[in-house]
DNA sequence: AGGCTATCTGGACACGTGTCCGTTTAGCAA
DNA sequence: TTGCTAAACGGACACGTGTCCAGATAGCCT
């Protein structure tokens, strides 16, 4: 990705650090970026240079079931109308997130959007590819993008357990059906 | 409100902040708590007492804005259907947000939720005067409430003004559209 | 007036974040 | 092997947040 030739003892730092983040993400889903230096037996300044915020650490960590969670998009097209798609692929993401809440930071913009549309990530693809879909099927409107999608599904990151099993399926239905042409 | 009699010295501190946090505000939209303690001439734990959190504050500080936004809502009901006034009342509440972005955090719910949905506020009876109206009408969905509203509304704080200008009128239609019944 | 106490005060702390920069070292070159 | 240098290291810092508690004092009560 970004590790044009790392050094032999970068390498190991960096492997090290994404070991023990996983292992903190074991206990608690906080993720203090001081206690996975002192863990990691680096300085902050190594860590901070490995992962320039706690999300492109988070995003590394979670890299493979953000993987599987895109991949699941593909697929869901084949058996149902786009919006039909859309919604359980959003039920995906949702079950993702109330399992394991890293990887809905992972995903966050965190501020101040990047680069424009570009930096949403593969996230923004699978989106993309379900909106599209819609579009041609003339079942979702055309004026959307898939970052209008990723920035309403940010609620599901300040919703606690509880909050989330009363009200996210109602959001996604109520976000589905704001996206219907 | 909260002010069960206050002892004098106590009402001219809290007075202190929030005649200090404004001016704090004419210059830029933060709002560092040490900094308003310091200007206040007060410690940190007085400034704690009176507001425990950041948004509290806030709050208190655009009390008035709030209230004028509140207020808003009951006469767009005159003019419109409930889905069009909605949608016209959510464009005044963009329109605050971006010229003062503080009353947004100032409505965000902080973080977990306060006691159910009461902890909403004024903000909240305006959302469900407009739903409720919408419900009668049978032109909004009777099963979405005013918090599934203030939490998609949540996006709002998190865009900067170029993002706002482009996206934000967008993402309302579609919140509107969500909501019709 | 003067004492008493509940209330308020305010700064020290513990903890987190992210940056900066002097020091160390991997890995190439001679 | 030895020297060199760009890359990486890591801890000290500056800054913010929110908590805690020993001391001060407003305002009632006698």
């Amino acid at each position: 990705m970004t590790d044009r030739r790392l050094r032999a003892d970068a390498m190991n730092n960096r492997a090290r650090i994404l070991e023990v983040a996983r292992e903190l993400l074991t206990s608690t889903s906080e993720l203090p970026m001081n206690a996975v230096a002192k863990a990691a037996g680096v300085g902050q300044g190594t860590l901070y240079r490995n992962f320039p915020t706690r999300e492109a650490l988070l995003a590394e960590v979670y890299r493979a079931d953000v993987d599987t969670l895109v991949a699941s998009a593909a697929p869901l097209l084949e058996l149902h109308e786009a919006p039909a798609a859309l919604r359980r692929w959003l039920d995906n993401v949702a079950e993702y997130a109330r399992v394991k809440r890293g990887v809905l930071a992972a995903l966050e913009p965190s501020s101040g959007h990047e680069l424009a549309t570009s930096h949403t990530g593969s996230i923004g693809e699978a989106i993309d590819l379900l909106l599209d879909a819609g579009k041609s099927e003339g079942s979702i409107r055309s004026d959307v993008d898939s970052q209008d999608v990723l920035i309403l599904l940010g609620f599901l990151s300040r919703m606690d357990e509880a909050e989330a099993t009363e009200r996210a399926d109602r959001i996604l239905d109520l976000i589905v059906d704001g996206v219907r042409a």
